[in-house]
DNA sequence: CTTTCAACATATCAAAAAGGTAGGTTGAAA
DNA sequence: TTTCAACCTACCTTTTTGATATGTTGAAAG
């Protein structure tokens, strides 16, 4: 269901969260520390740089930083954009064309509350609750 | 993150639940009526009916019915069947060697979370509830 | 102003999962 | 004993996932 993509791009910005400071991080210190290979890592990071939710700057001194600071992203923010979306079935996606059997459809309430108590669930709980010096989260 | 294995076996247990009475219903007509291949449902009545959530009976006068009454299934136990899990990261399935770093884990209480969210929801929605005679679920 | 550094871009690829098809076998009942 | 319909095994195509390799651009230091 959550793709290696969303679950390393998660650790990826709690990463750049502890250990930014508000400077520019390098891709390779990003992938030593959190044990994944540069090239895979890019492809996470260039999604994450392209959705604005962190800026890349290149050359000497170059790296990745927040775009905002923690506690202004929810964890739903961060995997619907690395997943492209959280929706259980595709008929929920965004800009899907509706289907035609809507509204005879008894299995699409199930969808939509699943839909809700996910995005829910993840939009509920920030960033900055789950790096070291941020606030637990635990309900 | 639904395949259409789950969502067909969820529609095939309410055309069940609607039509059956207690009686057998063949392959073909819940094919028919759900506009499924019957080849591809097959295998999907399989799994149901290995799982125990239909019983099936061959030749003449037979077909798949439920094995209990439609309050007695939750959502969540169809999907977990047919899915194989709802777990939305590999760490959490049922029977999963546990991750050598779990302790030091920062996103494994987002998981946990979120799986608790999915299943809990899903569980609290019966069969009955989805089916035309049933309760209507709306909270 | 040129060298260095690190992000950015593009192309390719193997393995796995999703989604579906085909043909034959068994067992229950008329 | 014939018919019917579930059951079983195998195969196939397409899409997604999870990468790897090679080269290009732009910012900054010297």
């Amino acid at each position: 269901m959550i793709s290696t993509r969303g679950r390393y791009a998660l650790r990826v910005m709690i990463d750049i969260a502890e250990h930014g400071n508000g400077n520019y991080i390098r891709l390779d210190e990003i992938a030593r520390r959190q044990e994944i290979s540069e090239k895979y890592l890019e492809s996470i990071l260039v999604i994450l740089t392209r959705g604005n939710l962190l800026s890349g700057l290149r050359g000497k001194g170059g790296g990745y930083k927040l775009t905002k600071s923690p506690e202004e992203y929810t964890i739903g923010s961060i995997l619907r954009l690395t997943e492209g979306s959280l929706s259980p079935v595709a008929c929920l996606k965004e800009g899907a064309q509706p289907c035609n059997k809507s509204a005879e459809c008894k299995t699409l309430p199930v969808w939509k509350g699943l839909n809700d108590a996910i995005n829910g669930y993840l939009d509920g709980i920030t960033l900055a609750e789950l790096t070291a010096n941020g606030d637990d989260y635990s309900i």
